[in-house]
DNA sequence: TATAAACTATTACGTAACGTCAGAGTCAAT
DNA sequence: ATTGACTCTGACGTTACGTAATAGTTTATA
């Protein structure tokens, strides 16, 4: 059990901004002392990193928490839409790079605002919100559809983990062996392919994370043994240097 | 001269909020009809990319005024920082995208929020706008630096316009020929050295608005000759095809 | 030339997501 | 017992507009 203090640091958002969320229903914490102080627990936490991460796509509070609340609410479901919709996000900051340049090299005059345009990202995020707000004809229509995706899901989530699985079998090899490259370059397809497209920044992300010493390379370890995560890690490292 | 309608229609901004620009003075149109009608000119045009780009930026309204209005706002400058910080920005959602890639796959559960950290981002938005409300010495130590900057922004410039005007001596060629998709190749990496970092996708972004019929076409024709923007986009379409 | 249709202006009020006090109770340690 | 750190709940302020409401303006058409 966490206090608001505690929250706060670890999440990276204010005292204020929990009470606030927890006075509009968003984010209730499971307990209170006696003296009505907040007490957090886990569960609640990842709560708040599921709003967190609306409110990084400009959700409105009021949409975030229908969404959360929603009976179907979905996490494996959320995430994906999260992940697409940061990746648009992403696509309209690579317009405004281009924009920028284009004004400043090219001494473009003539007024053009394309860039700027917002309506992928909002018709997506629409759509994303009707999801959750929907009438049951389009409810039991997406319940049928559900089923697939969540067996989809498990199959995604397990051939991803097939591949840690593998790098735990070479773990002790070399980790610029043609196998182990060849390895990180099928992780990063797989992503690629599944998920969002990971260059190899993103990808150099990735191996950071798996070598922290956090959940990931608990979670990792768990499917390669012990040093897989690292291994893996060490193998991208390599990876993204040689393309560079 | 436009009316707020046609502006607002241009830039995908609402009338309300060209009223409200005008009134809290962060951007007057440069006429009123007899009746009071707002009436914008190109130059107004310029000054509203500017605060978009800082808008999109999350820079609050006071602020963006504040840099507009300096005496030493420098739009050369000020497009370099609004380019780092969309890299900043960019990279910021990186991060999220592969923390939210951690929880799905990876069943990450304890919690880490080190992906919402946005200390970076806020490091280098608070400096850019120190640099326009500075005290007078800073301003001197910036004056003196800023002259360099200025030539080297000259130079930066007409480098990359360099590239235009070899295009245009290739531009009856073959746009798949090795010395047209070797162009492609240092116009990308002149844009990664100098700017920041050009990825195919956004290099393919770059080739659409090239070709696009509007001002970038018409400055780049100007420096290789009719023709030369279309021939530089499609041999960028055939270098990012390959690419993969 | 009258008059509708479309555009614009201003004023006023509403909203979202908090930040910022202010006043008061709580807890841990000295 | 008191100090310092923490927490609570209002109440009000703020930003960047949206939403009417009311009124004047311009253009097209009958």
């Amino acid at each position: 059990m966490m206090t608001v203090h505690e929250v706060s640091k670890l999440a990276g958002v204010s005292i204020r901004t929990l009470q606030y969320y927890d006075k509009i229903g968003l984010l209730h914490p499971t307990g209170y002392t006696d003296a009505g102080y907040r007490l957090y627990d886990d569960a609640d936490l990842e709560r708040l990193q599921h709003i967190l991460l609306f409110r990084e796509l400009e959700f409105p509070l009021k949409d975030i928490k229908a969404i959360i609340n929603s009976p179907d609410f979905d996490r494996g479901k959320a995430l994906e839409q999260q992940i697409e919709l940061l990746r648009l996000k992403k696509e309209h900051i690579e317009n405004l790079m281009n924009f920028a340049l284009g004004i400043k090299i090219l001494g473009v005059k003539h007024m053009d605002f394309k860039a700027f345009d917002r309506s992928k990202l909002d018709e997506y995020s629409r759509q994303a919100k009707e999801l959750y707000g929907s009438t049951p004809e389009y409810k039991e229509m997406e319940e049928k559809q559900k089923n697939r995706t969540e067996e989809d899901e498990k199959i995604l989530a397990d051939r991803f983990m097939l591949l840690f699985k593998e790098a735990g079998e070479i773990k002790n090899s070399d980790p610029a062996s043609a196998d182990a490259q060849n390895l990180v370059k099928r992780i990063q397809d797989y992503i690629t392919e599944n998920l969002y497209t990971c260059t190899n920044k993103i990808l150099r992300g990735l191996g950071k994370m798996y070598s922290g010493g956090g959940d990931f390379t608990t979670n990792i370890d768990a499917y390669g043994g012990e040093g897989t995560a690292v291994f893996v890690a060490n193998a991208i490292e390599i990876y993204c240097d040689n393309a560079g």
